[in-house]
DNA sequence: ATCTGACCATTTTGTTTAAAAAGTCAAAAG
DNA sequence: CTTTTGACTTTTTAAACAAAATGGTCAGAT
């Protein structure tokens, strides 16, 4: 098209080119999404996608920033206007049980193919776990001065919930088939969950009741 | 030899070759143990292998039926004379960590080369996680029966205890490389399973004080 | 009843070759 | 000057085949 859509914005073309490569990313993995294809899809020439992205691995880091963001940006919404730490957590719980949805459907645990993913991912994961850890860090420490929660350090008190959270979300995902996943067993998955958060904020308001530090 | 040894128990044979495929496993794990090389550890014929085992399945199946056993009579052992509910936890939790230890060394979790043993393991493991929760059925319905544990069913509280402990050990593992570990990650990872240990159990202390079914 | 060497069947491993995909670049288009 | 392209090179994957290794069997020896 030669002229510019009208009542929408006009997306650049790195924009273009992320949304096809999420599309081919989530419909069939990295290994199995190729340059030719993504440029096919957006009437583009392949050495036109690397003219904005030095190799392929660069692009679906890209997008799968872009995915991060946007988590990010909904935890903020959705923490905003909110005092009281309980409710952040279990909200933030919430939230991140949704990610991990548009994750899988996004095909970023399609852990069958994705040998060549893993050192993108990885790096990529290390740094939503950083960002989710101080989040949570910070929320911990409004709940001790709040003195309804009690701990040693809110950090590692952090550090524990979010490895419990992946913990119980890597063994629920182990249970079953890694091809599907059923809205039953996804429900399941959250009430597990959702137990095992209330369990943990019981055990730190415990703790506070009791001045226990450690 | 052609005499009984002196002084210990003559072993039998079967016995002979799973020490011997025990010992093989732990080093070179699964897939990487012929049963030619089992054979001549013990100056045994392969074929001869075969008449005490129907297939190389059955051989390692007894080895980690073996562990599994040997497991259970410590946890009983440890158990013993205990009343307190919450310190029956804390010592099954501790030898949980010591047969995770061995089963380390022994290669059950190579998760690296165990594509052949999944379905072995899978049925042993799903023996254990049961007999396991079972047995923390037990202790925390006496919590309940106590009155020091809040909580709606023991079951499921026992699903959830044992799923996040085994999430935990799993996250752990998963952020160091997988063919070493040291003592000092494998001490890290002790801490971080006990300190949850005590807010979950904390968890469970704060639900009996205010009467939490759920 | 226990064990063996020789044997078979299946899997795994290497090797070669062809196709496919990643990645480059000089030059064209605007 | 920025963006785009077709033609090109290099690297990676896939297929096909042969060789080696391994699991498993069996008649017969001890």
């Amino acid at each position: 098209m030669n002229y510019t859509e009208v009542g929408t914005e006009p997306e650049s073309k790195i924009d273009i080119i992320l949304t096809a490569a999420q599309k081919r990313l989530g419909l069939f993995g990295y290994e199995k999404t190729t340059m030719q294809e993504i440029a096919d899809d957006i009437a583009m020439s392949k050495a036109a996608l690397y003219y904005y992205f030095p190799d392929k691995e660069s692009l679906f880091k890209a997008v799968l920033e872009n995915e991060q963001n946007e988590y990010f940006r909904l935890i903020d919404q959705r923490l905003e206007g909110l005092k009281d730490a309980e409710k952040m957590i279990t909200n933030l719980v919430d939230q991140r049980q949704i990610l991990f949805q548009r994750f899988l459907n996004l095909g970023k645990f399609r852990v069958a193919d994705n040998h060549k993913m893993k050192p993108l991912l990885k790096e990529l994961y290390k740094n939503l776990r950083e960002k989710e850890i101080s989040i949570l860090t910070k929320i911990f420490q409004q709940g001790k001065d709040d003195g309804i929660f009690g701990f040693d350090t809110a950090g590692e008190t952090a550090i524990l919930f979010s490895d419990m959270l992946q913990g119980i979300r890597i063994v629920s995902m182990k249970r079953l088939h890694l091809t599907e996943m059923s809205t039953e067993e996804t429900h399941n998955m959250k009430v597990a969950i959702q137990s095992t958060t209330k369990i943990f904020i019981n055990g730190l308001k415990y703790n506070a009741l009791h001045n226990i530090k450690k």
